[in-house]
DNA sequence: CTGAAAGCGCTTACAG
DNA sequence: CTGAAAGCGCTTACAG
């Protein structure tokens, strides 16, 4: 392999002095702003080939005062809510001819989220979108300065001004229980993912509809986005006797819950039922099919840059924008309760 | 909310006219690189929290000629083996001060290429890593300039001069195949992954296997990364006579294999024994729970950084980092073919 | 159409 | 310890 070390990178000076012209004429036939002979050009892209120059973005950036890159800053990268809405944010940048950049925030501490401010500020940036799915990301959209083009994905119209793309976790978290109490389920287990501070919206949702119904309100399960914290919850309403429905915050829990749900010997529609949130690509494909709330991610990212790139121009457009209602997909995870409890005591 | 029109952002002599030094005097104390009396230090960074001031980074780039962003170009960003590689970078990166900046090749074609590697061109870079999983990161990796630093991760030695970070696919392909062959099964068919224009490793180890046991080599069913493709791919199989040992390129398909088999009436293992690739997270979730071999794309991701970062600070050191040996994880959808082939016929 | 000059916002020798 | 000067690599008026 060829390790030698890289001689010194060519400049726009050296352009011109092989094409032999100036300056500021290697910029023009460059930018393409002002016209250039045939012939001038001709031998300053020859150059530019032969030297194989790239043009210093750094220096670009610094005299044009304008940035071609967005900021991206969420609480990971991999979980499936985030990595879609990142990927709609990604593909929208990258239509408007910007580049992404990303940092996630590990935690809520105030280190962490500092650190990963900091990173993101120390670079050129048109603006940044923050993904308010956690305590991270609020903490983070607070720690960011005024003077910056800003845009949050997010279920709340709390806190700091910025343009928002709102998505309804309330309306979701209602709907979902409300459809598990029409089944015939007395009442709706919950299991949470993580929140920003507050309650999150399918939370309140849930509570709400059950409160709605007169039904009694369980104990919330608390689990972090994957799986794995789904299984352990799904242990924990395994053990308890009047579990008939579940409600789980994210997919991902709900395959953890069932399959937790099916070592303890409960089938899963018939012995209790579960609703997922998100859609993800697995729910289709578990066994059995998981009921869910869909929420379109790659489009809430879509219309955050949209959101940005109408505050960086200028616009005075609305300031925030609403997403799709989320919708209920039903699948084979669901069922009216076993008549009489046969097999399981209801209360 | 708030969107009035935010006045000029501070610069260096903002602040220095506010804290009656000069400006060089400002930036020493914003680099701390020389020394800078108390009394100084403390008006400037007074003045620095009034005006709430920024260093501008590009003007930084440019006079140090040193960036701080690495870029990352993939052919998608959501697939379990791309999420986690690029997971691997961003952390490595934030722990060394650098942050990433991703963008997307949609396709192998030339307009596509050409769009991601101009766009990421376009910013200053310390250097690129490329993930070389595909034909479009395959056709990235040769149009990006010889004059930036740039790390690849990859399976094969061919190609342009890159410090690479290798892993074993082939290797991997051909110790699953043998593992299903321990178990009694006649031969083993194989769904694959897209590839990087020549066949992958994990194909390659997989032919090895069944021409090394003198068994016939059945046709390759193809599919992209997803679930559903392996689930189509898993509807052809279903249709065959012979089928008792499917190794998958991923999990994921692995997944869609496994539902598809099953909702035509065929066990797993008792009938099919499936094999995937990469530990997903749900593979041990699954009913039944996933053998796979297993990939730490995370580490992968991480040397990627490091090879990157050591070729930046002109280090001499290896050229190359290899990953560790992808290794089996036994789990439930793997099994000895039925005795006699009872249900099935074994050719 | 083209060149000489100024300037973007910062940092780094150079003097004192 | 601090200020005046030069320069990073580019683009944009300003002249011609």
């Amino acid at each position: 392999m060829d390790h030698r070390p890289r001689e010194r990178v060519p400049v726009l000076a050296d352009v011109a002095r092989v094409a032999g012209v100036s300056v500021p004429t290697v910029s023009r036939v460059l930018t393409g702003a002002t016209p250039v002979s045939d012939k001038t050009r001709k031998r300053v892209d020859d150059a530019i080939l032969e030297l194989g120059y790239r043009p210093n973005e750094a220096a670009r950036a610094l005299v044009r005062g304008r940035q071609s890159m967005v900021g991206i800053i969420a609480g990971n990268t991999t979980r499936f809510g985030y990595a879609a809405t990142i990927q709609g944010i990604e593909e929208a940048a990258r239509a408007a001819g910007l580049l992404v950049a990303i940092t996630v925030v590990n935690s809520a501490t105030e280190a962490d989220v500092k650190a990963a401010v900091d990173l993101m500020l120390g670079q050129p940036l048109a603006g940044v979108i923050v993904l308010d799915f956690d305590l991270q990301g609020e903490r983070a959209l607070s720690a960011l300065p005024e003077t910056l083009p800003i845009a949050v994905v997010t279920s709340t119209n709390d806190g700091r001004a910025a343009r928002r793309v709102l998505f309804d976790d309330h309306k979701g978290g209602y709907e979902a229980t409300k459809y598990l109490l029409s089944l015939g389920h007395e009442t709706v287990h919950y299991v949470a993912v993580p929140s920003s501070g507050r309650p999150s919206g399918r939370l309140v949702g849930w509570r709400e509809a059950l409160l709605e119904a007169g039904r009694k309100v369980p104990e919330v399960v608390l689990a972090d986005w994957s799986a794995q914290s789904g299984f352990e919850a799904g242990l924990i309403l395994a053990g308890l006797s009047d579990v008939t429905a579940v409600l789980s915050g994210n997919d991902e829990i709900a395959f953890g819950v069932m399959k937790a749900l099916q070592l303890n010997g409960l089938s899963v529609p018939d012995d209790v039922s579960v609703v997922g949130f998100d859609d993800h690509p697995h729910a289709v494909l578990w066994s059995p099919s998981l009921t869910t709330m869909a929420q379109d991610f790659v489009q809430l990212g879509a219309s955050a840059l949209h959101l940005l790139v109408a505050e960086r121009e200028g616009a005075d457009g609305p300031a925030d924008a609403s997403s799709p209602s989320p919708h209920l997909i039903v699948r084979d995870s669901t069922a009216p309760p076993r008549a009489g409890g046969a097999g399981r005591t209801i209360h």
